[in-house]
DNA sequence: CCGTCAGTGTTTACACCGTCAACATCGCGA
DNA sequence: TCGCGATGTTGACGGTGTAAACACTGACGG
């Protein structure tokens, strides 16, 4: 294959790449309902089934798409993380809390794609589920040492990191979804942080998890 | 118009309930990008078009659905508060906590549905929206009241809620996704019970909201 | 140097979709 | 009774995802 991105010749040299690029600007600027793989075609300016020697169908394509974003996500946490590196366990926790919604509100749609259906179905899309693991691992990572460090009551790892998935999930959708905007709260990007830290605190505390 | 359902004629009668139903039961049964008007339309035994007579369009179909959904969550939450009048307000907090995640377990696609992108210009679908205001009223109205009797510290009351609903929105929407089975976990309604319990008890000691 | 061959892109075609316009049929009220 | 508004139908248009058959091209082995 050329060195070069190709100019312009029969074969386009790296279509799989433009697609992707091309579908996340598209994404973000109208929205995952008005993608549509011929469009895309169009936009990169080859034929609507050229998209099928690079993706076995939709579906595929935005798999990579979604892997991508959480592939971001992680990365975007992971800078945080390294941005303050002698963070206590609790900080640490804020700070992956804080970076999780920050990303989710900068790449609405992204974000939006990365749960969709594909996500259910992920038996088919190994590469995704892999990379969605992995950003969640890196929250199970921080809410375990946090408890071994005794920062976090000994409550199970799974059921608190769960919860703290759960809280900048939720967060994070609400906010997508306009459904924060008419109140009087603070930016969400601000909110995330408030939150982590307000839950963290209150964490603290936690006496006994069931009944 | 007839008082009973319609036996079959040139017009069918009441149209608009049935194709509300049959879509309901389609959206469950094969999920949400599975729903098209004319399957709709065929499943009834009506034309393509007829839908048109009771629907602007299929955002506006979708629209009612979700409007549904939404009286459903606040009358499984209703429902559930009047099963315990006694409760105290940390208690009521926790079964509104409960009664949310488990209608939204219940009904996966449906609750997709009801966060979908007419969620978001909800200028445009102001049923639906007054519809959703009202289950998250009922969430706010028991945070506000844990505050008011002392139960709950005195956090900002638009922040508590926000942060109760987005905990229970995310569990609920992880949980459709399928993100947490792989997890050694109780099942997801029970852990709707488990989580905001945890919630309460630890939000009992929250000391500062902010820095 | 040349042929072949796998990788990539094209053309054509099909079934399906949402939606518009024009027309048909019904039932209720003047 | 009749006409009119509500409801349903037919037909058409442009859009979509995708399968099948075909075309171009660059690299590699003889």
């Amino acid at each position: 294959m050329p060195a070069n991105p190709a100019i312009d010749s029969y074969h386009h040299g790296n279509l799989r790449t433009a697609l992707i690029g091309t579908a996340l600007a598209a994404l973000e600027q109208d929205g995952p309902a008005a993608l549509s793989l011929r469009g895309l075609a169009r936009s990169v300016g080859v034929s609507a089934t050229a998209v099928y020697r690079h993706f076995a169908n939709k579906d595929d394509l935005l798999a990579a798409i979604a892997t991508e974003g959480f592939e971001g996500l992680s990365a975007e946490m992971m800078a945080r993380l390294a941005q303050e590196p002698d963070a206590d366990t609790l900080r640490r926790l804020v700070i992956l809390g804080e970076g999780y919604v920050n990303y989710a509100v900068a790449h609405p749609a992204h974000y939006r794609l990365m749960f969709g259906k594909r996500m259910v179905e992920r038996a088919a899309y190994p590469t995704l589920s892999k990379a969605a693991a992995h950003s969640y691992g890196m929250l199970e990572q921080a809410v375990a040492d946090a408890v071994a460090s005794g920062d976090l009551p000994a409550v199970p790892v799974p059921l608190l990191s769960t919860l703290a998935w759960s809280l900048v999930h939720g967060l994070s959708t609400l906010s997508n979804d306009g459904l924060l905007n008419d109140k009087q709260l603070p930016a969400s990007a601000e909110l995330g942080k408030t939150f982590t830290h307000m839950l963290a605190t209150a964490l603290k505390h936690l006496a006994q998890p069931a009944e």
